[in-house]
DNA sequence: TCATTTCATCGATGTTCTACGATGGACCTT
DNA sequence: AAGGTCCATCGTAGAACATCGATGAAATGA
């Protein structure tokens, strides 16, 4: 199959945990809110977490064909979202799936929604 | 006096504006949520925007000796912030306060909610 | 087994960021 | 007028980032 989003590779097993009881404010959550903020500075990484959410769903390779970059460019790009914790890759055979996790999307929220 | 913070010099004038139209998505959503989370994404200028929402009015001078960093580098960061609309500050005789832009902030949210 | 696909990593290069001290302008206070 | 305070800007040095092409590893498929 052509495989370009994959509801079954990595639903989010994360997705019912219960709400995250760390703090919203202090030295910790800022060093947290300026490293979640910087890794989603820039265009083609907002522009991937887009992909990624409006899917709801894992994305299989292809992530590189939607944007004018070279293909490492990407990779590293991935990268800094993964390292983030804002997605998370899943080795599926000679593709890798990518989605958000979904549990640093609501933390990055309600640190925003702290200001 | 020693003057601190004013709550007279900046009050948000943009507080009482409508909503704001402009969409939450697209390629141009895109580009000002990066840009937005960028200028967000440092440790101290979190830590400015947090001083800076915490006491609800202006921050005049004195922002320096809050943070462990130099006058000029302070004043850097400062710069990011109202480059990207997230403060704004106004001369007041000798010093200048600094407050949020609620009106970017407002959008700033908005764009992080959509994701 | 061998070629192909998919992706990460490496190395190089140019750009941007971060930090500082020094300087200078604007504005009080005396 | 002179001195002091507050802050922006400049110049600079080092670190980090962004981008690419090339290479390599892992898995599939012929």
């Amino acid at each position: 199959m052509t495989a370009t989003s994959n509801k079954e590779a990595c639903t989010p097993r994360t997705s019912q945990e219960g709400p995250d009881v760390r703090p919203v404010e202090g030295p910790q959550a800022d060093e947290e809110l300026a490293s979640l903020t910087k890794a989603l500075g820039h265009p083609a990484r907002v522009q991937i977490m887009r992909l990624l959410v409006r899917r709801e769903a894992c994305i299989c390779g292809d992530i590189v064909d939607e944007l004018p970059l070279a293909q490492s460019t990407v990779s590293q790009h991935l990268k800094v979202l993964k390292d983030a914790g804002l997605i998370r890759g899943e080795i599926d055979g000679p593709r890798v799936c990518y989605c958000v996790e979904p549990r640093t999307l609501r933390r990055l929220k309600a640190l925003v929604g702290s200001l």
